[in-house]
DNA sequence: GGATATTAGTTGAAAATGTAACTATCAACG
DNA sequence: CGTTGATAGTTACATTTTCAACTAATATCC
């Protein structure tokens, strides 16, 4: 069997199984798409994000993240404010319901990944953590 | 930091990154989806699948393997046989042509991924297999 | 200073995906 | 038989994603 043993196609069948999960916790609970949370995500753990920076750090496209800010946007979690002295640049920011928002929703991704882990012993997680660490070294990002 | 940590979202970002290359070559290269690659790959490791077997082994939903053997099938790569006994089953296979198609990309593939996997140790390699094998004995794709 | 090139971000059209409804065939039970 | 229900696979429509072109602002270099 070629594929069984081929990297790309385990890991990406084991992060479809994976969020197949928390996928049905923000779409079909909080109408969200998978860049919008992860949009939300990064600018919970920023004062303020550039398009630009989020795309590195989401990361994704830039048109995916000008998407996901305007929905954002649109739905009142999100501001924008042009950077003055270049007005290219614009800021983005959780507004006070963006942060409630994300505050909601995160305890439940949480305990939806720590429902499917349940099963598996310390030492087991320790072997998943490892090896994603190796990869991610690999990928410079550590 | 809150995704670093997290699960899901590690094992899609190294999905993502890791299929970066492998994707160059049978999207652009090959002009396949990757729906139709991995229905390819399927297909060359037995005579003949059903649409539902393929559904299970790639793994995807119906309308996905449906339309990625619709297209492979326009291409010539692929022919169906309806059940003699049970005309609601199509057996497919590849043509001569698809296999010959196969053999020239699977190569490719594998360079694609021994390149990008060529500063690790094996050590480093043992340590991405044993951390993937928890997963896939937890999701039962062992 | 003014033409040219870069950079940040948005928009539009085409391709891909997800969801649900649909067709066709077979099974089961009266 | 014939009605009802299940199963294999396709099609239709809405949503996402991708790719390329676009606007607006700044930088560069003469």
């Amino acid at each position: 069997m070629f594929l069984k043993g081929y990297l790309p196609y385990r890991l990406n069948l084991l992060a479809e199984l994976t969020s197949e999960n928390t996928q049905a916790i923000y779409r079909r609970r909080h109408g969200l798409t998978r860049m919008e949370w992860r949009v939300l995500v990064n600018l919970s753990e920023a004062p303020t994000l550039t398009a630009s920076e989020l795309c590195e750090r989401v990361p994704a496209h830039k048109t995916k993240v000008s998407r996901a800010l305007a929905a954002l946007e649109t739905r009142g979690w999100v501001t924008r404010r042009s950077d003055e002295a270049d007005r290219r640049f614009a800021h983005a920011a959780l507004t006070l319901k963006g942060k409630r928002a994300f505050n909601r929703i995160r305890p439940e991704m949480v305990a939806a990944t720590e429902e499917l882990l349940a099963p598996l012993s310390a030492e087991d997680r320790h072997k998943i953590d490892e090896g994603l660490k190796v990869l991610e070294r690999l990928f410079g990002q550590d």
